[in-house]
DNA sequence: TATATAAGTTAGAGTAATCTAACTATTAAA
DNA sequence: TTTAATAGTTAGATTACTCTAACTTATATA
């Protein structure tokens, strides 16, 4: 049995290495990450390594073992169905579900996890267009560009986000912007990357960074 | 803000004193209650106080203050709140709903709250006939016995259990008993107080102790 | 290749919640 | 009213998670 805090240092590193092409990740990084000191997650990394849930020595890299990654798969699902819970029936923002889905995660009841899977009718995407994991601890990583890749002149469609903070989604929907939505990349400034979109016909200019935390196909 | 342990103590204080005519509980009562040892209760008893949520001195008795109360009763309404929506809409079974709900009352989200409470339809009572408390604080007591204070003879209607755990709410149904059901006494053991009751049609023999855990009207 | 910088660890301490063992106060009986 | 039983407390230790401050190792760059 594994304590939530155990959860969260598994869920951080299935995480961290989720990105493309990346397979461990670094003790700073981590820590950084779940907002703890790195000489705690040193202490949590020395007790995941006892339980054989991690790969790591002294000064080296982490990477999940199997039975790790399993424990975060399975956290991570219940994060995901339980914000499109939220999102779908109990009439939340897209920007006010994560922050209660990191509590809910945490709630120990298989049966509740396939019964709401079920209640929800199998979904494949949480509210913010990522992929929820299988029963089977499947993950399917779809190939996918940010915003910033775009040519200027082409257009694209927005399937996730990549920052989950409540001040960048609400400023997505400021901007007219959300799942689905086609974008045209209509200019790109020279100097900073700064981006003139077009959606639903309405324009807009963002920064690059904004760009880069928007995920399209 | 309080801890996830605070709270199932003040909850704990709630229901050692809402039988009727209750008003205060010992520190070995509410220890075993929780199943921790009373050294650990008088621990946090002293940290309660200190809170200003509960009265209590030094080998006296302790009652709510009105913060620990209102805290209490959110705890309740949540838990109850959480069980009616597993046993409506996950088709978890009655005895099922206890354990797990145990973990969503600590759940912290208003919002959640009073969605969880429109979705499942403003319920008053929860799958064990207990009074569901209102977002204000409001916990209707309603009066009511147990099927062992039923003359022989007499009719009655179950309303509610005071064991929620899993083997008691099995036996119950075994029995072909449930909420609602019209619960006929036909005679009683002078011996041990046996009863012989008659539901449905069906006759069957229950222990006194089990029918001091039925509540009826 | 030496050394400065970044990354990571260790030691020591604090808080929250729990326990055991020994003790004290209250209450009920003899 | 003394004493036995019950109820409750204290002291000291343990586990989990966290921190700060000082230290060590790895790496990158000059
Ligand atoms: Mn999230
Ligand atoms: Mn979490
Ligand atoms: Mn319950
Ligand atoms: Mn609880």
């Amino acid at each position: 049995m594994l304590s939530y805090t155990e959860e969260n240092y598994l869920k951080a590193l299935l995480q961290l290495t989720l990105e493309e092409g990346r397979e461990e990740a670094g003790t700073n990084e981590l820590a950084a990450y779940l907002g703890v000191k790195p000489a705690t997650a040193t202490a949590m990394l020395k007790k995941l390594r006892e339980k054989e849930l991690i790969e790591y020595e002294r000064y080296g890299k982490i990477t999940l073992r199997p039975a790790g990654r399993k424990s975060a798969l399975e956290v991570l699902r219940k994060h995901r169905l339980w914000e499109t819970f939220l999102y779908e029936k109990m009439e939340f923002t897209w920007d006010e579900v994560h922050e209660v889905a990191e509590q809910l995660e945490h709630i120990q009841s298989s049966k509740l996890v396939n019964k709401l899977d079920k209640f929800l009718g199998y979904p494949k995407f949480d509210p913010h267009g990522d992929p929820i994991p299988t029963a089977e601890g499947e993950l399917k990583a779809i190939p996918r560009k940010t915003l910033s890749q775009i040519e200027v002149g082409e257009s694209c469609v927005m399937v996730a986000v990549r920052d989950n903070s409540a001040p960048f989604l609400q400023y997505v929907v400021q901007l007219g912007l959300g799942i689905n939505n086609k974008i045209k990349v209509l200019a790109r400034q020279p100097y900073d990357a700064q981006l003139e979109i077009e959606v639903n016909g309405q324009k807009s200019t963002v920064s690059q960074k904004f760009a880069e935390n928007i995920f399209v196909v």
